[in-house]
DNA sequence: ATAGGTCAAGGAAGA
DNA sequence: TCTTCCTTGACCTAT
């Protein structure tokens, strides 16, 4: 029987004031006169947002909650062309190694999804550095954490550029010039234009990366697949990692504006992913992408705790029961 | 104090 | 070939 754990992404609807995501634009960077003094600044916000990671993180764990994707703005302006010569992490190591410490001791699995400005198979040399200039800054914070960083960075395939063939062969050509390190740290996942499951399937197959399975960007783009007939294909691409299944869960937020994300996930949706996918695999993490963050996630859980068929684990992981 | 505008990015889709 | 929209939380500006 499967268990599965439920977990939600980067910040609380219930913390006040503990924003991971804090910022500062170039522009109000350049409008500090003293270079140092604005670089201060910046590394004053981001041990700050750290330090709310780091509360989120207990908040988590006094609600059982252990599976988490971490903010990817920690650190602002930290790939930007313009600070490349500011050593961010000799003024964020400590505060990350506390961070990574206490995910490792309470079993915490944190990952990353950095947003889809990260193309690498775009035919644009520069994006395609500047996408691995943001890879290399999720690994470093990883490694800076502590934290193994494989398998725990998602990522989309990247754009059509008219030719969806040409482009989905681009990655793979493009993924030799990816430094070993991060492709190890890199899965992929479906995505609700472009790249259907079987698409990214083929280059996770070929490629040996993990695939993340998300269901609402699948029923937004999947090309007259069903996702049943890959599931064997998606819990097989896991099989070398020490890491469980993952996959993603929405639900659209009206017919019209069905790929934008509602405040919470219709249980059925889960209820009925888990009736298919019970006993593939030995667990199962769902990532709940929700408007409403944790209380989308507790939510869940109470409708869930009323269902016949579930028994709680924990107070965010399961197992359904015949 | 608060509302509405702006910011940053790359690509898709429409004009 | 161009413009507009998408997405996101938070910052910024005007009231």
């Amino acid at each position: 029987m499967t268990v599965y754990r439920l977990g939600y992404v980067a910040m609380s609807v219930n913390l006040q004031n503990a924003s991971p995501s804090q910022t500062m634009t170039l522009k109000s960077f350049k409008k500090i006169n003293d270079w140092e003094a604005a670089v201060r600044r910046l590394e004053r916000i981001a041990k700050s947002n750290i330090q709310n990671c780091l509360r989120l993180l207990k908040h988590n764990k006094a609600h059982e909650v252990d599976f988490f994707r971490l903010s990817s703005r920690l650190v602002p302006l930290a790939t930007h062309e313009e600070l490349t010569k500011w050593d961010y992490m000799a003024a964020l190591k400590e505060s990350l190694k506390e961070l990574g410490r206490f995910s490792e001791a309470n079993g915490m699995r944190v990952d990353f999804h950095p947003d889809h400005f990260v193309v690498l198979n775009s035919p644009d040399k520069e994006i395609f550095q500047v996408s691995l200039d943001v890879l290399k800054y999720h690994y470093l914070l990883l490694r800076y954490m502590g934290l193994s960083p494989d398998h725990r960075c998602v990522i989309h395939l990247g754009g059509r550029y008219a030719d969806k063939e040409q482009s989905l062969e681009r990655f793979i050509d493009h993924w030799a010039e990816v430094p070993k390190g991060i492709q190890k740290m890199l899965i992929i996942e479906n995505d609700d234009t472009s790249y259907t499951l079987e698409n990214c399937l083929y280059v996770c197959e070929k490629l040996n990366i993990p695939q993340v399975f998300d269901i609402h960007h699948h029923l937004a783009n999947h090309d007259g697949e069903s996702w049943e007939d890959h599931w064997p294909r998606v819990v097989n691409s896991w099989s070398h990692s020490p890491l469980p299944v993952k996959m993603h869960i929405s639900s659209p937020k009206s017919e019209k504006e069905f790929k934008a994300h509602a405040d919470y996930v219709d249980v059925d949706l889960l209820l009925d992913f888990v009736k298919k996918t019970n006993g593939s695999a030995e667990q199962i993490d769902c990532m709940i992408e929700a408007k409403k963050k944790d209380n989308a996630l507790f939510k869940l859980t109470n409708e869930l705790k009323k269902h016949p068929n579930i028994e709680m684990q924990t107070q965010s992981s399961f197992r359904w029961k015949d």
